[in-house]
DNA sequence: CCCCAGCCCTGGTCGC
DNA sequence: TGCGACCAGGGCTGGG
């Protein structure tokens, strides 16, 4: 499931290919993709587009377009953009659209779930459609302070995990590195949000960037799906501390890691260094 | 506003 | 070997 990580991975290998080519030809063959607008009108109007720079917001991949225009690609399960083409392509039945490039190379966009989409925005559209969707503060930046992060899971009595996994309140952290900050701070993901101390709010804050930026550092996790643009499995399930490890050891205690269900999300925690404490 | 259940979607796994 | 049930979960909608 491509997270912040997993999409930053794609990003920055994406970028230095892209910038600069023009978009010579799209095919968008799952209709599902740009839904409610019609796929053969997205990828007419991304025709003859030229790329100005890749980035990322949350676990969006913004493609901007010289011309101003924004493509916001949304990976969800089991998207991947691959560039250059992988081999076989073309018989691959999961491949939902193919962009090429005036240099003559393909980007591959793959999905097996088809959950992932994608949203072409017109000029000056970009701030009202994050603003619409409240998406929080991007967690690697400096606008995400232990103040921010505490503003932002004040006065919530869901447990921290679901509002961490909530965009609103943070952006880009999904399932595996949710689990996994919470570890690093020892903060069990059954507590009330807003029941934080300040100290577990400033550990969580450090938590959430550690993982985060180890997940970037190891080009995400490869579960199944899931590989960089040049077709790369990520190393971070090796670094995985909770994560799908119920009945192991926790490394910092020995204590078996534990899996439960929190807002409806397999959760993985250590039940000792993690345990639930009264607030306050 | 908050919170949660249910939905979308496919392929892998498990029990019989 | 076949087959149905179930699970994985990000973002969104709708109900309470």
């Amino acid at each position: 499931m491509p997270e912040l990580p997993e999409v930053e991975t794609i990003r920055s290998s994406l970028a230095p290919a892209l910038t600069g080519r023009r978009l010579e030809h799209v095919a968008i063959l799952d209709p599902r993709l740009t839904r409610p607008e019609p796929p053969e009108i997205v990828a007419r109007a991304l025709e003859g587009e030229r790329v100005a720079d890749v980035r990322r917001r949350g676990k969006y991949l913004v493609v901007v377009f010289e011309s101003g225009r924004h493509l916001l690609v949304h990976l969800r399960m089991t998207g991947n953009v691959l560039h250059p083409a992988p081999e076989g392509h073309r018989d691959d039945p999961h491949v939902r659209a193919v962009v090429r490039l005036d240099d003559g190379s393909d980007v591959i966009y793959r999905d097996v779930r088809r959950f992932g989409t994608w949203d072409l925005l017109e000029l000056g559209e970009l701030e009202a459609y994050f603003a619409a969707r409240r998406l929080g503060a991007e967690p690697l930046s400096r606008a995400f302070t232990t103040a921010s992060l505490g503003r932002a899971l004040a006065g919530r009595k869901a447990p921290v995990k679901a509002a961490l996994l909530d965009q609103r309140a943070v952006a880009g952290i999904g399932n595996i590195y949710a689990d996994e900050a919470l570890w690093y701070a020892r903060v069990n993901p059954l507590a009330p949000a807003g029941g934080l101390s300040g100290e577990q709010i400033a550990a969580l804050r450090v938590g959430v960037r550690k993982a985060l930026r180890l997940g970037i550092r190891r080009q995400g996790a490869t579960l199944r799906d899931y590989r960089g643009a040049d077709g790369v499995r990520g190393q971070m399930q090796e670094e995985f501390r909770v994560y799908g490890r119920d009945g192991e050891p926790c490394e910092r205690c020995g204590t078996p890691i534990v899996k439960t269900r929190v807002a409806g999300r397999g959760t993985w925690y250590c039940p000792s260094c993690q345990a639930l404490r009264d607030a306050r």
